[in-house]
This record gives structure tokens, sequence and C-alpha cells, in this order.
RNA sequence: GCUGGCGUGGCUCAACGGUAGAGCAGCUGACUUGUAAUCAGCAGGUUGUAGGUUCGAUUCCUAUCGCCAGCUCCA
């Protein structure tokens, strides 16, 4: 949604119009900012009492009136004490005027003649331009002022907003269908995961979980094997001496689980890297070694706050498909598009559309100014070298050095950040890494820390619902399901099952006593990718019938020709 | 962690101050079935947990745990 284009100035009127009807029902609301958002748009205030969502079709009939109206909206430019005096015991919108840059205009925005509030607009000429504008209040949620959790959390009142009926019901329609693949209702249905209370975002991966999440495993190994990456493995716990050395202990520690063995303190592992880096300190190493691709599929531990977690996106366990690479100044630049171009050929793979972050700095960091600017602009240069759209995350980094993200998104829209390639000129000081140069002096190496998927666990919870559960033949647990009609077919059906199984391919017979509608139903709720019916005429030509998922149906086949196809799909990842 | 909502058998849901009900799944039996649910029977919960109010609580109150949305934070 552009700035300043049709949908955005009406979602913008249309919050006015929202404030407007908060403000005469309640008449004590206490107003602060409500911008347009991408499917509606939304008010902060502060109101002492709550607001229910009961409230929200007198809201919705309050804004009608007021749209039916056909109340004008007026622009009046004012001056900094004007604007201060009408906005008198307002806090928000008093620290809001305090913080305009000095010399910009101040303009308000009059709606009839009883409703005033501070905007740089634009906004439409009268509520009569809304009258084909579909909006629906939908949620009302805490928002602390300004994004800051020391601020006081306000109340926001989020509406979908639309041009008109038809898409208003099209968006709502959308988000009932994306409920249908949020992960957690099919990674019950499919048996993949489970978390249980006992464990409260430690996540539990079933049989069939287990299989895609290893086969995710052979294909990251496979991959990066052939890139040049070795892989180690290192421990899950390690002693507070090392986390202080990395700078963990002063950054991170209220993330980190901890226990004392004997009288020394230790953490379980946040992160990969120091474990890394004792293993690059283990030996020396020259110029030639580098770079250095060291990989590690690490289960983390971080304690994440409560209201924070959700099914497999948001966890306090998680594999990291980390890595790190160890290189010279002159290296940098090569190593980080090699990087993206890994990450994009995964991506790729899936058929993900991802967007690319840039974060900066962030103000709890380390390091001097000068590695900062050096390391931003060295991945600013990878990214301008490959021609990559990002956006500039400020102040969003990591605490030892900025970051390149890639954010996928989930059924209804939210991103989560899954790659991502961390620039450190940090930790090798810390760790008073070294590396023989072709001078034969001592040089500090760089360091990356990326990952591709991120973690197993999130990216699983993306694949989840980017394919609604039926995943490509090549990752789907069960790939072909042979039923029988009666049990007149049931050996041959068993015949056919140990040549499927011989070949490597996940098959199953459902050789139960029940009508093969019955076992369709059953197969299709379970996403299986090919089922194979066979009943008396089956056997008698020693032929197969196929229902594929997308309604394939297709009989008298021979099984070595269909097997054949199906071995092409899962070595050619077809999705 | 914060704000709000929710928490009934494995799953989906009903009842809502007066001894908890259905469908699916499960088990048993019958049926041998041709492309998305065959029929019958059986079994299964004291309503997240702990207190309180009440003659009586799943239903009301308090605390607590968990889940969901959003905020904050993050792979």
């Amino acid at each position: 949604m552009e700035k300043n284009d049709k949908l955005f100035v009406m979602r913008h009127s249309l919050a006015h119009v929202l404030a407007k009807a908060l403000m005469s029902l309640h008449p004590k609301t206490k107003l602060t900012i409500g911008p347009p958002v991408d499917d509606g748009f939304y008010y902060d205030i502060d109101f002492d009492e709550s607001i229910l969502p009961e409230e929200f079709p007198l809201i919705e009939k309050k804004m009608r009136e007021i749209i039916n109206k056909g109340e004008k909206f007026e622009r009046k430019v004012v001056s900094r004490k004007e604007a201060a005096k009408l906005f008198e015991g307002n806090e928000y919108k008093e620290e809001l005027i305090r913080e305009l840059p000095e010399g910009e205009e101040i303009s308000l925005y009059y709606l009839g003649d009883d409703f005033v509030d501070l905007c740089r607009g634009p906004h439409v000429n009268s509520t009569r331009e809304l009258q084909n504008a579909a909006f629906k209040i939908h949620a009302v949620n805490g928002a602390y002022w300004r994004g800051n959790e020391k601020n006081k959390m306000l109340q926001r009142v989020y509406a979908y907003g639309y041009a008109d009926k038809k898409q208003l019901a099209e968006h709502i329609a959308m988000l009932e269908e994306a409920k249908k693949r949020d992960h957690r209702k099919l990674g019950k249905e499919l048996g993949l995961f489970m978390i249980s209370p006992e464990g409260p975002g430690f996540p539990f991966f079933l049989p069939n979980g287990m299989i895609i999440k290893n086969l995710l495993i052979d294909y990251w190994r496979d991959l990066h094997t052939k890139a040049g990456y070795v892989e180690i493995s290192t421990p899950i716990m390690l002693s507070q001496h090392l986390w202080q050395t990395s700078g963990h202990w002063d950054h991170y520690k209220n993330n980190m689980y901890t226990t004392k063995i004997d009288d020394t303190l230790f953490a379980i592992k946040p992160m990969n890297c120091p474990g890394g880096i004792l293993v690059y300190k283990n030996s020396p190493h020259s110029y030639r070694d580098l770079p250095m691709r060291v990989g590690e599929l690490g289960i983390v531990h971080r304690h994440e706050k409560s209201g924070e977690l959700g099914g497999l996106l948001r966890v306090r366990c998680f594999t990291q498909d980390d890595a790190h690479i160890f290189m010279t100044p002159a290296q940098i630049k090569d190593e980080i598009k090699g990087v993206v171009k890994l990450i994009n050929e995964v991506y790729s793979l899936f058929g993900f559309t991802y967007s690319v972050e840039l974060s900066t700095r962030p103000e709890n960091s380390m390091g001097s100014d000068e590695d900062w600017e050096l390391a931003t602009d060295a991945l600013k240069a990878a990214l301008d070298d490959l021609k990559l759209d990002y956006v500039i995350n400020e102040g969003d980094g990591a605490f030892y050095g900025p970051k390149i993200d890639f954010h996928l998104h989930d059924a209804i829209g939210r991103t989560w950040q899954c790659g991502t390639i961390q620039l450190d000129f940090q930790l090798p000081l810390r760790f008073e890494l070294e590396y023989t140069g072709e001078d034969g002096a001592k040089h500090r190496p760089i360091m990356i820390h990326r990952v591709v998927y991120g973690s197993i666990e999130r990216f699983m919870g993306i694949l989840i619902e980017h394919f609604a559960g039926a995943f490509p033949v090549w990752l789907a647990p069960e790939q072909v399901r042979i039923l029988p009609i009666t049990d007149r077919a049931n050996d041959y059906g068993s015949k056919i099952l140990d040549e499927l199984k011989a070949l490597g391919i996940r098959a199953s017979l459902d050789d139960r006593n029940e009508k093969v509608g019955y076992k369709i139903r059953e197969a299709a709720s379970m996403k299986i990718p090919y089922q194979i019916i066979v009943g008396d005429e089956e056997v008698a030509n020693e032929t197969i019938s196929i229902r594929g998922r997308g309604n394939e149906n297709k009989s008298g086949l021979k099984l070595a020709e269909f097997v054949e196809r199906l071995l092409q799909e899962i070595k050619s990842k077809k999705i």
C-alpha cells in the first residue's frame, strides 16, 4: 500500500471516523495515533475502561452515522502554541507536538465541527466519499505507547477496511481459509508434532514430522557439502566463563537457562557460535585454510517470554541450521554472496516468496563505530551486487553485528525471520582468533554467522502452512497408500507394497475391512500424494488405479509406469 | 512479561446454578464392499489446577497453569 494512494487515504480517514466514534461513546478517551495498516486501520486510545468485543457493533454503527452525515474533513494549519493549547491534558498529543521539528507545519484535521485530530493527512474531503467503504472492527488489543514496553499500555482498536463490501468479504473469507492451514491444526491432524503443557515452547516431533525434519536435514547436508562446508557438533551446555568471554552473559543472560555443576555455573547454549569458536581455536590456521565454512545443526534453548510463544513459529528449544564462516576481510563480499545464493536456492525449491531486510546497529551493542560501519557496508555491497531488493531495519541488528534477514510469510500473512546472515568482528576479537597470513604475521579473521532454514522448527511451521499440509512428494511422510477394495485384493496390494518399499518409497497398505470410499476419504484427509486402488479387475489384469491429489484419477496403469514417474518426482523434488 | 479473550472425553462441539450430551476416532460384531464417511453394540469425561460463594458449580468469584490474538522481544 503506497502512502497517499486511494486506499491509504480511505483507511486513514476511517481511522479518524473511528476515533470520533470512540470519543462520542466514551468522552474520557484520550486519542493517541491511528494509522492505516495492511488490511485496514486502527486507533490507539488511552481509556480507563476496557473496550469489549460486545461493543464493536455499536462503534461500527456510530461510525456509519458519522459517514452518512457527510461530514467534512477540514485541514487547518496552526502554530505550535495553538496546537499545544488545543490538546492540553492529552500527554500523548503534547509529546507528539513537542517532538515536531522546528519549522514544520503543524496541521489539524477537523471532522465536522466537534472533532479535531493532530494529523499530517491527507484525508478525503468528506465522509460522503466513504459511503461505499466497508469496515469491520475485529479486535481490541493492548499496545505500548510508541511501541516501548516501559510506556503505558494503550488499547488498540483494530478494524478491517476495504473499498467495498465485496473486498471486505473476500478478506474475511481469506482469513477463514487461512485458519484451515494453520500449522498447529495441521500438525495435530497429520501427526507432525505436539507441544505439551508440561513443556511450553518445547516441541515434540511425532513420527510423521520427524520424517520431514530428517528429509530437510538430509537435503541441507547434501547442499552444504557441495558448497564446501564441513560439519561439527558442539555441546549443549558450556561454562559461564565461556559466555562471559563471548559477551552473551552481558547481553543475553535473561534468555539463558543455567545450572550449577559442582560449584561452577553452566549455561545451556542459546546460540552455537561460542562452541564453534572453540573448535576454530582448537588448532592453528593458515590463510590457505580460509574461508573455513563450519556447519552445525545446533539445538539451542532460549527463555522466550511466555506470551511470545506460538506453535512451531516461536519456541524455546529449536535446531538452528547454523554455520560459521571464518575468513579474511577480502573474502567478505564473496562469502556473503555465496550464502545469499544458497538461501535463495533453498527458498525457491519450496516456492517461497521472501523479503530481505538489512538490520543495522542496535542500542545495546558492542564494538567500535568503525567496525559496525565496515560490516554494514559489506552487507549492503553484497546485496547491491546481487541486485536484491531489501529494506533497511534501523537498530535491529544483533548485539555483535549487523545482519541480513530473510522473512517468510505464514498463512495469515505475518512475516517470520528465517534465514539470516550476520557479520561479526566482535567475537573474533573477544576470543582472540587468528590465522597466519601470507606475510607470516598473525591476522584476525572475520566471522559470518548464518542460517538458511533459520530454525528447522520455524521453517517447518511455515512449510506446513505454505503447502497446507499437502507436502511435495519428496517430503510427504507417506507418499503412497494402497487401498484394496475387498480382501480378495489384499495379497496383490501387499505385493505392491513390498515392491514400493524395496525402492525406498514411503508406502502403506490399508487392508482394513472398510469400504473403499472410507479408505479414500481417510487417505485424502491425510493429504497422501498418491493412492493406489486395487480390486478384482486390477488383480486380474495386473494393473493399478491411482488417485492423485488434485483429482487425478487413472486406471489400467502398470505399476512400473507409475513408479518411474513417482521416483522422478521425488528425485527432482518437484513441488 | 503486558492487554484482552478462551480452557468440557483422543478430536470437533453442546449444556451454563440442580446429579455432563452428541458426532468423529477407539473397541466388539455383522457386512466383502469400485473411487471422500456401511450398520449395530460397547467403552470413554466429574468439565486445566487450587481455593472460595452456595443447600447445590462445568456454570458465579479469586488465584494459578496453559492456549489464542495483539504489543514487546525474536530463528
